[in-house]
Order: structure tokens, then sequence, then C-alpha cells
RNA sequence: GGUCGGAUGGCCGAGUGGCUAGGCAGAGGUCUGCAAAACCUCGUACAGCGGUUCGAAUCCGCUUCCGACCUCCA
């Protein structure tokens, strides 16, 4: 079997084979959230995308050593050196300890991504407790001579750094251009250059967050911690790093500069970013107030919703799209994700009870790899979903014996529903019932067989329209009936 | 304004030169006491206009529209 995976790299701007570094383990980086806020479906889009990439690499496997970190030192309101970070703007809000707000988001966090069934990382490093980390690195970029300081501060000097190397390399900008179109903004009075950005800050008196360093009582810039921590726990080269399109342009530009002016190497050879969700064809964000949280998606409590849609239905959804796609959100895509995603595990329930045959109609082999095929050419989770379709009419097809699978072929076929829709996609059967009911629907299902074989048509209809109404669904074939929750 | 990306059938969404995914919705059929489910069949869709080519949704040019980034953002 050919598994030669291919990932598309923002660096090179094409598709590459991805080979390690150092086979078969592989280190991964990835952008995680700043915990002053809930987390809205846009970001959850982008943890799902890498969480099918973990299992993916898992599979194959790699050793992943997945890193990804919480913001909790709080990213600047703006650049401006008077801004206030977001984590102490909304402390003082709510009037409770910065940590506090850090913690209640960072617990919410993990209930959501847990309810998505999106593995943990590895390693889960929070900004707060690297400050040494970071204060070490920017030590380390001042004696390279790419970072001055001004009143306590520390500024990265980008003019200078692009002298010596390609600021832009990573959106494909040349430091002219950018020059032209960066906007001024007030109170940068320190900074030397437009483009130059903080590694670390002066604290105003009343700012609650902040650390002692060597240039003052201060806190870190709001790009450095990812590369002091991907750096410590990865390498000073790893093999991928990723986060969010979004992050191309400003943080992780900055983070490569930082990484090169320290060691003087790219930190990741393959730069894996996410598209956005959008709403109404616009990226859902909290700031253009489009956005909406996962337990309203859940719960369907959220003026754009129609209904509420299982977290399993979320995910399929996210899914039938490719990462680097947008996805547009509708109650009308949700409707039909839900649907196919009952009919897939509806399928997959019928799976251990099909018996197989002494010849075989179809071979699962051609099938199986052709799932490869799909996640091997950059992660292609919908072309893979639609194989799995074809899955589900080949399950159907045998129960309803139409079609006859032999012992050897319905073992593969049960390999390739376990590790494609379970452990890759990670989708879980949220049709799993309680220990009861299904001894109790045995028994009603008997009633109403017998109710049948009298001619009692009207009894027998009356049971099947009443599990119908409470949601579980009666389907009579000529081997008996069966019984599914809708 | 600058840079980049996108426009696929009723909806969502794959697909980079010929073999024209998949899901949902819709039509017909099989099965069924009737249904439901399932299975089978059906849609010649690729923003517009030119061009390259034996052949283009796919390559090139222009036009229109939409979006992202340039300011925190997954």
């Amino acid at each position: 079997m050919n598994q030669s995976l291919f990932v598309y790299n923002t660096l090179t701007h094409q598709k590459e084979e991805f080979t390690p570094i150092n086979a078969p383990h592989v280190g991964m980086y990835v952008c995680g959230p700043t915990v002053y806020s809930d987390a809205h479906m846009g970001n959850c889009r982008t943890y799902i995308s890498f969480d099918l990439i973990f299992r993916y690499l898992t599979h194959l496997g790699y050793k992943v050593r997945y890193v990804r970190n919480i913001t909790d030192a709080g990213h600047l309101e703006s650049d401006a050196d008077e801004g206030e970070d977001k984590i102490s703007k909304k402390a003082k809000l709510a009037q409770l300890e910065p940590m506090e707000i850090v913690q209640k988001y960072t617990v919410g966090f993990h209930e959501v991504m847990q309810i998505l069934n999106t593995l943990p990382p590895s390693i889960e490093p929070t900004a707060t407790g690297h400050i040494i980390e970071q204060i070490e690195m920017v030590k380390t970029i001042l004696e390279a001579g790419y970072a001055y300081e001004v009143n306590g501060s520390i500024y990265f000097d980008v003019e200078k750094y692009n002298q010596a190397h390609n600021y832009g390399m990573l959106n494909g900008r040349n430091l002219d251009d950018l020059l032209n179109n960066t906007r001024n903004l007030g109170g940068q009075e320190e900074k030397r250059g437009k483009l130059d950005f903080a590694l670390w800050i002066k604290a105003k008196p009343e700012h609650l967050m902040k650390w002692p360093s060597p240039w003052s009582v201060g806190f870190p810039g709001w790009h450095l911690e990812c590369s002091a921590m991907s750096h410590k726990y990865l390498g000073e080269q790893f093999d991928i790093h990723g986060g969010g399109l979004d992050l191309v342009p400003t943080h992780h530009t900055n983070e490569i500069a930082q990484n090169i002016a320290c060691c003087d190497k790219v930190p990741a050879r393959y730069w894996v970013h996410t598209n956005m969700l959008t709403v109404n064809g616009q990226k859902m964000s909290k700031s253009l107030g489009n956005s909406f949280l996962p337990h309203e998606l859940f719960s369907g409590n959220n003026k754009i919703l129609n209904k509420g849609y299982s977290p399993m239905t979320v995910r399929f959804f996210m899914l039938q799209a490719h990462y680097r796609s947008t996805l547009d959100f509708s109650n009308e895509a949700m409707e039909a994700s839900e649907k196919g995603f009952k009919r897939l595990m509806n399928a997959i329930t019928l799976l251990d009870g099909l018996k197989a045959s002494s010849t075989t109609d179809v071979t699962i082999a051609p099938l199986s790899q052709r799932c490869y095929d799909a996640l091997n050419d950059d992660f292609n989770s919908p072309v893979l979903i639609a194989e799995l379709f074809e899955a589900t009419r080949i399950i159907n097809s045998v129960h309803d014996g139409k079609m006859k699978i032999d012992a050897a072929n319905l073992d593969e076929l049960k390999t390739l529903i376990q590790n494609f829709v379970f452990d890759v996609l990670g989708l879980k059967n949220e049709q799993a019932t309680g220990d009861d009911l299904p001894r109790v629907l045995d028994f009603i299902v008997n009633l109403r067989s017998e109710a049948k074989t009298n001619r009692d048509y009207a009894t027998s209809d009356k049971i099947r329209d009443g599990l119908q109404h409470i949601g579980i669904q009666l389907k009579d074939s000529k081997e008996g009936t069966t019984w599914s929750k809708i």
C-alpha cells in the first residue's frame, strides 16, 4: 500500500510529501485559544481540523507530540504600547483575579473540546508558566542585535532583521509593500519602525498581570509565547506548525522572525493553516457579532439557529468540508449533515449483525485504499466521507440480502469503519442506548409481530406510530423488524 | 487603496485538461398489508466574455460579484 502523505505547506504554496525530521516522531505545534472568553464555533473548527491531522498521523504510526498552548497572559488589545491586555481588562470588569478568568475559560474550553471528541494535546503549555523562557528568548534576540530597548520595553527590529532574512517569507510579501500599506496607529512612538512589534512591554502601575524582568516589571509581547514554548517542547526545528489562516500575516510571520533571530532556523518545516467558518459568507468573529457558541449550537438557543444539532453532527458537518476551504454555516447545511450522519451511523449499527457468506460480491481492499488516498491528499476528509457512504451502501445491501460478502471482506469492512469513522474522523455513535432499552424494544417488537400475524394492523400501526413519535423508528424486512433512534 | 483567495446543479460540498465525488432536497421504480428505512434509476452544474487545445469546471487574459489580511482574531 502506498501511504505517501502530502501536505499543503503555506511556506511553499504547494503540497509536499510529508517526511518527518526524526521519524517516527512528529512534532506539531498549534496555536491555541486566548482564554478571556468562550471559544466560538469558528475557533472550534480549527481545533477539529488539527484533531483530524493528529489522529491520522497517529493512525499512520507516527509518535506525535502535539503541543497546543493556552494563552493566559493576554494579548494586547492593540499593538499600541498603552494597550491593555484582554485578560486584565476582563478581570477588572468582572472584579475577578485574572487567573480566575483564565481558569473559567480554560475549563470551558476543555469541556467543549471533549464534547466535540477532540483528543487532548500531548502538552498544553500556558504562557504564564513560561515567562522565564520568554525572557530568555528576548535576551537572545537582543544579543543577536534584532531588538532594542525603549523605556523598559523591548521591540523587535523588523527592518534590520529583513536585511539578513526574509521577513515576509510566509505570506509572500516584501517589506516595502508591508511598510507602504501599514496603517499608522497611535501610541507607537516608542517604535523605530512601523512594523516593529513588542517582545516585552513595561507594565503600567495599574496593570494586573506583570512579572519582573531585566528591563522592567512587565509582560511578554503577544507573539513570543509560541516561539518560546514551541522551542522548549519541540526544539529549534520541528515538523508541523499550525493555526487559523488569520494568523499567517502577523502572528506566524512574527513568530518565524523571532525564532530565526534566536536560532537561525525556520521553526517548522510544514506550515498548515485552516480556513475560516463563515456565516452568510462572512468570517465568524466576535467583533462582527455573527459568532455563536458550541452550547448554543447544541441546544439551538441562538436566534440564527432553527434548532439544536448534536456535537457529532457538528463535527461531521465540519469534516464534510476540506480544512483549507471556507465552510459556510447554514441551518439547511446542518440539517443535511444531520441526516447524512444518521444514515452513516444507522448502517454502522447494522454492521455487527451482518452474516458472512461463502462468496462475495464486494472486495473491500480497493475501497480501503481510496480512503487512504483521500487522507493522503492533504487530509481530504470530504472525499473520505464520500467513500464511507460507499461502505454504507455495501452494509445496507448486505443487510437487505441484496449483496453477499465473505468473512474476510466483512472483517476488512469492520476494520475500515473502525479506522476511518471512529479512529481518524473521531466520530461517535450517539445512538448508544441505555442497557434496558434494547430488551424492552425487543419485547414490544415481538408483541407487534404477533399482532401483524393476526392481521391486527390497527394495533401494529399504533405501536409503530407511537414509537415513531417517541423517536424510535421500526423497519420491517423479511428477516424481521429492526429499530433505530431517529 | 494594497496583497491574496474564491465564484460548482435547489442547498452544502469534492474535483486542476478527457473517465464528469458525496450528502441533503426532488422525480420514478423495487420491496412492504400500508408505511418507513433500504436498494436501483434520473439532474449533462461549473459567474460572464474571449483565448490556448483534438478536447477545459480544470490552463491564460479581461469583466462582474464576494471574501480574507493590512488592526486583536482560529
